[in-house]
RNA sequence: GAUCCCAUAGCUCAGCCGGAUAGAGCAGCCGCCUUCUAAGCGGCAGGUCGCAGGUUCGAAUCCUGCUGGGAUCGCCA
C-alpha cells in the first residue's frame, strides 16, 4: 500500500496516455519521474516533477505539460485537487479516506505493513563483518556488522532474496602467527615458564583457553616438535576457537549469518577456486607478466623491482594493475578475493555487497574491477564503506593502544550500554560519515537521546492501549475492530499529519533498500515519534484531543487506530534496525 | 605523488538517482505539569550550504579546479 508508487504509475499512464493522443513524443524517459509529499505541506499531499523533466524532450513548456497532466489527473477518482505550480511542479490533493485507507491497511497487515516487492525476489549477497579471526571483535568492526545486518534486513523487507555471509580470512601470513600464539599458550598450559610475548605474536588473554584446551586434548604431543608438525592442528583450533568467540560477540548484537566461508576453502584441492578464478581471467585475456612502479609516498627501502602476474585492473577502472602472486609463489589476498568472488557469482549472486571499513577504501576500485571482469559485466559488487567511530565518554576520547591496554572490544561497548543504543546509534549517521560514540551519552534515558526517545514512542503507544483497555474491557479494540473505525473523526492537524507520515512508511522501505541507507529508517523513526509526543502533549492542553475519551467510543476507536497504525510503524522500523521495541520503559 | 571519503546554523547532523522559502536535535532566550508517563511539548533567535568556475529553465545536490580534515597506497588481511 504505497500511495505514492500508485501515484507515480497513475502519472506515468497519463503521460504515456498523451503520447498515444499525439500530444507528446513516445519514448520519453519515463524513469525520472518521481511522486513525492511536498516539501511544504501546504502545497497539497502530493508533488511530481513529470510536466519539469519531461518539458525539454516533449518540446513543450513545463508549466504547459503539467496544465495537459494536470487535466487527466483531474479525473481521477481519488484526487480532490490537482494544480500546476512554480516552475512546473504538479501538486494533488488527495481525498482524506485515501489516507485513511492506508491507516487501515497498516493496522491490519502489522508487522507486514511496508513489506515492498520491490526487489522482486532477487538474490542479494551481503558480506559483513567478515573480521580476522584472530582476536576479539573491537569496536572498529561494530558499525560494519550494525550497518551490514540492518542493511540485510532491510533488502529482504523489500522483497531481495539475501544470504548473509562472513568471510573467514584464515589463509595467509596472520593465521599463522595466531597459531604460533596459541602455540606459546600451549607451552605455558604445560607449565612452562613464557615469559612476556614476544613482538609480533598476539599478547592477549583470550589465547589462553586456547592454549590451555590443546594441552589437555593433545598433552605433550607437540612439545619440542618442529613447527612443521604442529601449525596446522594449532592453527585449526586456534581459528575455531576465534570464530566461536566472534560469534558470540556478533550474538551479543544480535546479528547471525547464515553463511561463514572460508577463504582457505578457495585454496584445497588440485584444482582451486583461486586457481580457476585466474585461469577464468587469463581466458578472457587479463593477465599478463610485467612491472610495477613503485608506490609513491611510502618507504621504498625494501622495494623489490621485479616481474610478476598482474591482472589488468586497469581496464576497468582502476589506477594500476594488481598482482596475483607473492614474491613466495603463493596467491595474493587480491587473488583469493576474486576466486571468492566468482564463487558468490557461480552461486547465483549477481547482486553482491560488501560491507567494509573505511581502511579499506583503496580496494575498492581493484576488487570491482576484477568482479566485472569475472563475471563478464553480469555481477555487480556495491561496496559500502563504513567510516571510523570515535568512542568517548563524556566528551572525552576514549584513546585506544593495544600497547596500553586500552583497547575497546566490542564485547564491553555492549554490555557497557547494551545493544539497543549500540544499533540504534551506529544507524542513526550516514555510514559514509564519521561517527562520535559517546558511551555516556547513549544510555541517558531522556529526549536528548533518539533511541530512547523512539523506543520512548513505542511505549507510549502502548500505554495508551493499556488506558483504552481499562476503559473499554480487555477485549475492546483488536485489530479488524480498529480497522472499520470511522477515521474522519480524525481531524486535527497532527492526527492527519501521522497519517500522512504512516502513509510514507512503505515509500520510505523503498528508498532506504534502493540507495542502502538504513539511516533512513532512524531518521525516520524519529520523525515519526516526534509526532506521537507532540500530540500527547496536545492532549495535554486540549483534553478533547486525548487518545482515550471515555465518553465516546467511537473517537477512541479512530484515535487508537491511528496510534495502532503508529506503532504498527514503529515496531517495523525498529525491528530492521534490531533494537528492541519496548511496551513500557523502566 | 596518487586514489577514495568528508566539508550545511555556535555544536552534532539530516536534506529522498537536481526542483518550490535549506531542516532537526543540542546549546541560548520565552513559555507549558490539579488531568492518559513533563522520561514530554510549544515558541523565538540562529545559515555567503568550505572557495572559485561550469552544466541547467533550476545546483547544498551533477562536473572541473582549489583549500581544509580523514583513510589508503606491490609481495598484510
Amino acid at each position: 500500500m504505497n500511495l505514492f508508487a500508485e501515484y507515480q504509475a497513475k502519472v506515468i499512464e497519463i503521460v504515456e496516455g498523451l503520447a498515444r493522443d499525439g500530444v507528446l513524443p513516445s519514448g520519453l524517459g519515463l524513469s525520472r519521474i518521481v511522486v513525492e509529499p511536498p516539501r511544504d505541506r501546504s502545497h497539497g499531499d502530493l508533488a511530481t516533477n513529470a510536466a519539469m523533466v519531461l518539458a525539454k524532450d516533449a518540446g513543450m513548456k513545463p508549466r504547459d505539460l503539467a496544465e495537459r497532466i494536470v487535466g487527466k489527473l483531474r479525473q481521477d477518482p481519488g484526487v480532490t485537487e490537482a494544480e500546476a505550480a512554480g516552475p512546473g511542479f504538479i501538486n494533488i490533493r488527495l481525498k482524506p479516506v485515501l489516507f485513511e485507507n492506508v491507516v487501515r491497511a497498516a493496522v491490519l497487515a502489522g508487522p507486514d505493513f511496508g513489506r515492498s516487492a520491490m526487489g522482486a525476489g532477487a538474490k542479494v549477497n551481503v558480506e559483513y563483518v567478515s573480521a580476522n579471526p584472530t582476536g576479539p571483535m573491537h569496536v572498529g568492526h561494530c558499525r560494519g556488522a550494525v550497518f551490514g545486518d540492518a542493511l540485510a534486513n532491510l533488502l529482504a523487507f523489500a522483497g531481495h532474496d539475501v544470504t548473509r555471509e562472513y568471510y573467514i580470512n584464515d589463509a595467509g601470513a596472520q593465521v599463522d602467527v595466531l597459531a604460533r600464539s596459541a602455540y606459546l599458550r600451549y607451552r605455558e598450559a604445560l607449565g612452562e615458564e613464557i615469559g612476556p610475548i614476544p613482538e609480533g605474536l598476539y599478547p592477549g588473554d583470550y589465547l589462553k583457553p586456547v592454549g590451555e584446551a590443546l594441552a589437555k586434548t593433545h598433552g605433550n604431543a607437540f612439545l619440542n616438535r618442529s613447527e612443521r608438525e604442529w601449525l596446522e592442528p594449532v592453527r585449526s583450533v586456534a581459528i575455531d576457537a576465534m570464530m566461536a568467540m566472534i560469534r558470540e560477540d556478533l550474538k551479543a548484537l544480535s546479528i547471525e549469518h547464515a553463511v561463514f566461508f572460508s577463504e582457505r576453502s578457495l585454496h584445497e584441492g588440485n584444482a582451486s577456486a583461486v586457481g580457476a578464478a585466474i585461469a577464468d581471467l587469463s581466458e578472457r585475456n587479463l593477465i599478463y607478466q610485467g612491472r610495477l612502479p613503485p608506490p609513491k609516498g611510502s618507504p621504498e627501502a625494501d622495494w623489490e623491482d621485479r616481474e610478476q602476474t598482474l591482472f589488468k585492473a586497469t581496464a576497468f577502472g582502476d589506477d594500476v594493475d594488481r598482482p596475483l602472486l607473492k614474491s613466495d609463489g603463493g596467491y595474493t589476498y587480491f587473488a583469493s578475493d576474486i576466486a571468492y568472488h566468482r564463487d558468490k557469482f557461480l552461486r547465483g549472486f549477481k547482486i553482491m555487497i560488501d560491507v567494509w571499513g573505511a581502511d579499506h577504501g583503496g580496494y575498492i576500485k581493484r576488487l570491482k574491477a576484477a568482479v566485472t571482469a569475472v563475471t563478464g559485466g553480469e555481477g555487480t559488487l556495491d561496496i559500502e564503506i563504513c567510516q571510523l567511530v570515535r568512542l568517548l565518554r563524556d566528551g572525552q576520547e576514549v584513546k585506544m593502544s593495544k600497547r596500553a591496554g586500552t583497547f575497546v572490544t566490542l564485547r564491553e561497548v555492549v554490555d557497557e550500554v547494551g545493544p539497543d543504543p549500540v544499533r540504534f546509534m551506529m544507524l542513526y549517521r550516514k555510514n559514509d560519515a564519521p561517527l562520535d560514540f559517546d558511551l555516556a551519552k547513549v544510555v541517558e534515558q531522556s529526549k536528548d537521546n533518539p533511541v530512547f526517545y523512539v523506543q520512548y514512542a513505542h511505549a507510549r503507544s502502548a500505554s495508551i492501549f493499556r488506558q483504552a483497555k481499562m476503559a473499554y474491557g480487555e477485549a475492546s479494540f483488536g485489530q479488524e475492530e480498529l480497522a472499520s473505525a470511522d477515521l474522519s473523526l480524525l481531524a486535527d492537524e497532527a492526527e492527519q499529519g501521522i497519517m500522512k507520515l504512516v502513509a510514507q512508511y512503505p515509500r520510505l522501505i523503498d528508498s532506504a533498500a534502493a540507495n542502502r541507507e538504513p539511516h533512513r529508517v532512524a531518521f525516520y523513526l524519529y520523525e515519526i515519534a516526534s509526532s506521537l509526543h507532540a500530540l500527547w502533549s496536545k492532549g495535554k492542553e486540549d483534553a478533547a484531543l486525548r487518545f482515550v475519551n471515555d465518553k465516546d467510543r467511537e473517537l477512541t476507536k479512530a484515535r487508537l487506530a491511528l496510534v495502532g497504525s503508529l506503532m504498527t510503524v514503529l515496531g517495523s522500523g525498529l525491528k530492521l534496525l534490531g533494537v528492541s521495541a519496548p511496551d513500557e520503559m523502566r
